[in-house]
RNA sequence: CGAGCGGGCUACGCGGUCGCGGCGUACCUCUGAGUACGAUGAGGAAAGUCCGGGCAUCGCAGGGCAGGACGCCUGAUAACGUCAGGUGAAGGCGACUUUAAGGACAGUGCAACAGAAAUAAACCGCCGCGCUUUUGCGCGGUAAGGAUGGAAAGGCGAGGUAAGAGCUCACCGACGGGACGGUAACGCCCCGUGCCAUGUAAACCCCGUCCGAUGCAAGUUUGGGCUUCGUUCACAUAGGGCUGCCCGUCCGAACGGAGCCGUGAAUAACGCUUGAGCUUAUCGGUGACGGUAAGCCUAGAUAAAUGACCGCGCUCGACAGAACCCGGCUUACAGGCUUGUCUCGGAUC
RNA sequence: CGAGGCGUAGCGCAGUUUGGUAGCGCGCUUGGUUCGGGACCAAGAGGUCGUGGGUUCAAAUCCCGUCGCCUCGA
């Protein structure tokens, strides 16, 4: 299935007032129900040169991307914790733990 | 064999599954977009933004001052602060490397401390004369020696002298003139001048050459009509325009606020990738580079596309991500491959 | 994309224009004063001048490169 993302700065920072967050070792969550599913992904500045943000959001974006099935429909904000190594795994695991404990899967 | 020097190339590869950007074709359609297939999709530095240009706009912008950049010569180039070939200087046994390398009799400034003296001369010395004659004092000559300093009046040897001194001579250096070679920087040879005068222009400056400003968030198009108010000006003055200023020149209109309806508004499209383009061959040139022919089309995003997992191989993969486009410079970088009538040392024939 | 500024002792700043000695305040150490502390007085320590080159006899200062931080404009 196709992701949507989140584009207007309008639509990021309502998400960031009104949304729920939760937080993991490795990623925060920030999202807000809506009628589809659309996301984004923030890395500023802290994180490196552009190699490595781009790393990043790469890393991030799969891992969002192949366990977003079944979802409920939210607009969700993927924020990364500065850290030494970044890998899919951890990515993975930290958002299926915050999938789960804020029952964001349907069935 | 060892140690070097110079140049060039490359930047993990292959396969499978899932996924992303724009492109082409076909299909469906609720006109928002979607689905399938196909080919394609980051760099040598894409980086820093240090220079140069294209392109665009400012009413094509002429002159002067100010300001800035550059600075051996010849060439290459669209242009350059870049590149190539040379000259001089410095370093290295050498291959070779480095070089902001015009002008200090146009002027101004600075040279701390030390030292007698820093652009002007005599502290200790040395020598002569006079006095005294144990020491020494005075006058004069001198710049060889000592001491200070980054720098002390060309260097070194010989002659010469009371002691000395380019005072004289040879060699080297400097300056001036001439011949020859070279497009030139300059080289080399000959002759002359005993050489009245330091360093610093990456101090101000002088000379020569060049520079209009702003930058793709440039800019173009679409998206709007009505009412009302205000400012400046149309003889001159004044006002306005692309830079700090002045002169010249151009303009007849330009700008701003409020309200109503309308409204996607850091929005959509264009600019946006065919270009001083790339590859191969060949010709000219020492070379940078240029000519000709054939072939090729090779990212174009806009919160911004290259990733994840698995398998195999090896040397176990560095620096690092296009954002208008080119030519350079600078900086970062794991390694691997390759090359030379190249250099030095050792061994052997 | 463009423009500008800063980096000096543990901290906050002078000194850079016009090159020769790095200084001020707070803090620190030692001594004095006090019954003791503070305040005060006296003495002292402490700086690769962000970093790598160059010019110069000599560089914090002049020139070039580079690193980090900050500000501004579109």
């Amino acid at each position: 299935m196709r992701v949507l993302r989140l584009k207007k700065k309008k639509e990021i920072s309502g998400v960031l007032k009104t949304g729920r967050r939760a937080h993991a070792e490795s990623v925060t969550i920030v999202y807000f129900p809506a009628k589809e599913t659309r996301a984004a992904v923030c890395v500023g500045k802290k994180f490196g040169k552009s190699v490595r943000r781009n790393r990043i959001k790469r890393l991030l974006r799969e891992a969002f991307r192949t366990n977003a099935h079944g979802m409920k429909p939210c607009a969700i904000l993927l924020i990364p914790k500065v850290a030494e190594e970044y890998s899919y795994a951890r990515f993975e695991r930290d958002l299926r733990k915050l999938f789960k404990r804020e029952k964001l899967f349907e069935s």
